[in-house]
DNA sequence: GATAGTTTGTAGCTGATTGATACAAACTCC
DNA sequence: GGAGTTTGTATCAATCAGCTACAAACTATC
């Protein structure tokens, strides 16, 4: 085992994909896993997940495997995500009522603590307990908040727009799902969440 | 150049990730682009772009780049996804009303053919011009149907359910919009989508 | 028409990463 | 105590991506 300055994009992606399946199967009751059965969910050879594991320490019981907390709260550590982490959230239409309401970001730390729309008719409803926001308010949200990531769920016109206000306000991660294509500074970093184009891939190797 | 038999997982992902940049690049009402243009939104290296692309033909035109109509025939060729597919919807909560309504499948040649819900209230209803139907019309929709792919917009304690389901009626693909893990055949894929979880590898390159 | 600038197509090299195989050590269960 | 399971680890080969480099083809401009 050698300690690591910073992980490699593979590592970090791995990492926070066994912890996705580390999430569910505590909501499942199950209290231990072994490598063989995060292989079957992530499709990692069982042998790469305990080199990743195992490059930072000695997580697992032999003959038993892992056991999911201690796991859950290891690799948080190693991604160095452990606390809870500010977001905000942009649009209330279907899909970012979707997000607001999903879990998904809870389970790992996320909490939306802003959402943000321009229609007269949303801004002041309660969305869960969190009520939307006028769009004019992003600067002092965001900037006086430790909002980190921004979330877009905005229309694909809107969503450039979005995206300058919110470097303008420092934000260096944002999480886009409008299918435009965003222009930021290197900075800043863009996640594009494209349902359409792994569907293409996906089917590719289902045809061949 | 050498004529290959099959794509690497690696490559197809990538021509895929082209393909989302020129079908919003011919939006944006450009006729061209460049390797380098490419690159920018992709973040893959613009050699590499250039390698992917040549190892198919010669498609672009020196000191100009690609015409992105030439482009975007050229790859669904590749991939071999040029026709239209029929996919189906499960869940019209808000979720899957926003993937109804979202034109990125269809920009990409997926026609949602078919909607499914059980709650009395949404069965019957029109999303956009689909009318939802009830979950039990699934086995006469799906199999007599040419529909290949399962999109999962449903709580996760009923993802099983469905995927249990649509294997029965010989569907190959799902893609799982929920947070649950699903246990499948060997034979069929299932592609589980995380927001959650690509936001944890991105802030850990942002801590870093 | 000549020249400068751009961009592709392609080669070659290098380092990093992954997959495959193997096996001892530690643990559980019967 | 023995059989079966699973981790931690090593080693080797194969693949892949990044980098540098550069000639050829094209555009634009003078």
């Amino acid at each position: 085992m050698v300690a690591q300055d910073r992980l490699t994009l593979g590592v970090a992606t791995r990492l926070s994909r066994y912890l996705q399946v580390l999430t569910q199967s505590k909501k499942m009751g199950k209290s231990t896993i072994s490598s063989q059965a995060i292989s079957e969910y992530t499709n990692v050879n069982p042998t790469q997940i305990r080199r990743d594991l195992s490059g930072f320490g000695k997580f697992g019981k032999r003959g038993v495997g892992y056991d999911i907390d201690t796991l859950i709260a290891q690799i948080r550590k190693i991604l160095r995500t452990s606390g809870q982490h500010n977001i905000a959230l942009f649009g209330s239409g279907n899909l970012g009522q979707a997000i607001a309401s999903s879990g998904v970001f809870a389970d790992h730390g996320f909490r939306i603590s802003a959402i943000f729309d321009v229609d007269p008719d949303k801004v002041g409803t309660n969305i869960g307990d969190i009520k939307v926001r006028h769009y004019s308010e992003l600067p002092q949200v965001v900037g006086g908040d430790g909002i980190m990531v921004g979330v877009l769920a905005v229309p694909g016109h809107a969503a450039q727009m979005v995206a300058d206000d919110l470097v303008a306000s420092g934000v260096k991660i944002i999480f886009n799902y409008s299918d435009a294509l965003l222009s930021v500074p290197s900075d800043v970093t863009v996640h594009t969440s494209s349902p359409a184009v792994e569907l293409l891939y996906a089917l590719y190797f289902y045809l061949t």
